[in-house]
DNA sequence: TATAATGTTAGACT
DNA sequence: AAGTCTAACATTAT
């Protein structure tokens, strides 16, 4: 679900809420997220994002890295401590209130996958489809060797990379080892501001088309992250509210419909099994 | 019932 | 060897 600019969001919000704040206690609803006893006890240090990762640091060297992948969601439930009823993978949310006799207050919500309980409230993971992740590790002090999208993208850089690559210039966007943050939404929209065909081979791109494609990404990014994010199905940030850049959205979900800068129609296609759309009349 | 959904990755190919 | 493609992961909504 989120992308840089939705990661980017909840990493503010994190970052005036948990920082300085103890961790009382970690609970992993669902049993494929590892356990993670030992965060108890320390205190936040920082939050950051890396792409679409999420790092809180913690005291006494300490990183845990959470990934939203598709269905994942942070949600902050302010004040009183939740007690778990009964944990289990399936989690619907009723197993908190049900047969293990403890009433959760407030309730926990639905899909619940793993609580970091503090003084002031708890951070809940949901996830539906249960591909987030949630690790920890020892803090590194490691460069970052992946550019940032929004870490100061340098078309040249870019072009160097997509030289010897055939594969289509979308598919290179998302490509996080290339460059990190920008998912199927963004992709589309970067490339249609750019007027670039996504299905066009990276190499083939010219130096004029990456300076294009590095500004709009850059500008499509902070417009989103100013936006707290775009609202198209379930996206929410941190406190449950949605964000407006769906209100930008020029060519994502809109196959069928007018073309915003050129009259023609909005197309739908499939790259690496996964939905772009384009304007074919005016992205070339 | 079939398809698509804001993501990544292991394994198969080339 | 490195680049590219597909299926798989798990679940809901249309």
């Amino acid at each position: 679900m989120p992308e840089l600019p939705e990661v980017e969001t909840l990493c503010r919000q994190l970052k005036t809420i948990l920082t300085g704040e103890e961790i009382l206690r970690i609970e992993i609803i669902d049993s494929r997220l590892e356990k993670a006893e030992e965060l108890a006890g320390r205190r936040v240090e920082a939050v950051k994002r890396r792409g679409k990762f999420l790092q809180i640091l913690i005291s006494g060297g300490l990183t845990a890295e959470i990934h939203l992948r598709m269905s994942g969601r942070l949600f902050w439930q302010k004040g009183g401590v939740p007690r778990l009823g009964q944990a289990d993978a399936s989690n619907k949310g009723e197993a908190l209130t049900g047969s293990g006799g403890i009433t959760t207050i407030p309730p926990v919500l639905a899909y619940s996958r793993l609580l970091i309980v503090f003084p002031a409230g708890t951070l809940v993971l949901i996830d539906p489809r249960r591909f987030a992740t949630f690790t920890v590790k020892a803090t590194e002090n490691t460069p970052t060797l992946v550019e940032d999208a929004l870490g100061g993208l340098s078309a040249r850089r870019l072009q160097e990379i997509a030289r010897t690559r055939r594969l289509p210039v979308k598919s290179f966007l998302m490509d996080q080892r290339l460059i990190a943050g920008i998912g199927n939404i963004y992709a589309c929209e970067i490339l249609f501001a750019a007027g670039v065909d996504p299905r066009r081979p990276s190499a083939d791109l010219t130096p004029v088309e990456w300076r294009k494609v590095v500004k709009m990404s850059v500008a499509i990014l902070e417009r989103a992250v100013a936006c707290r994010g775009t609202t198209v199905s379930d996206w929410r940030d941190l406190f449950g509210c949605s964000g407006t850049n769906q209100d930008h959205l020029a060519v994502y979900a809109r196959k069928g419909e007018i073309c915003l800068r050129c009259g023609g129609r909005i197309e739908r296609i499939v790259q690496g099994g996964r939905g772009t759309w384009f304007c074919p009349a005016c992205q070339h």
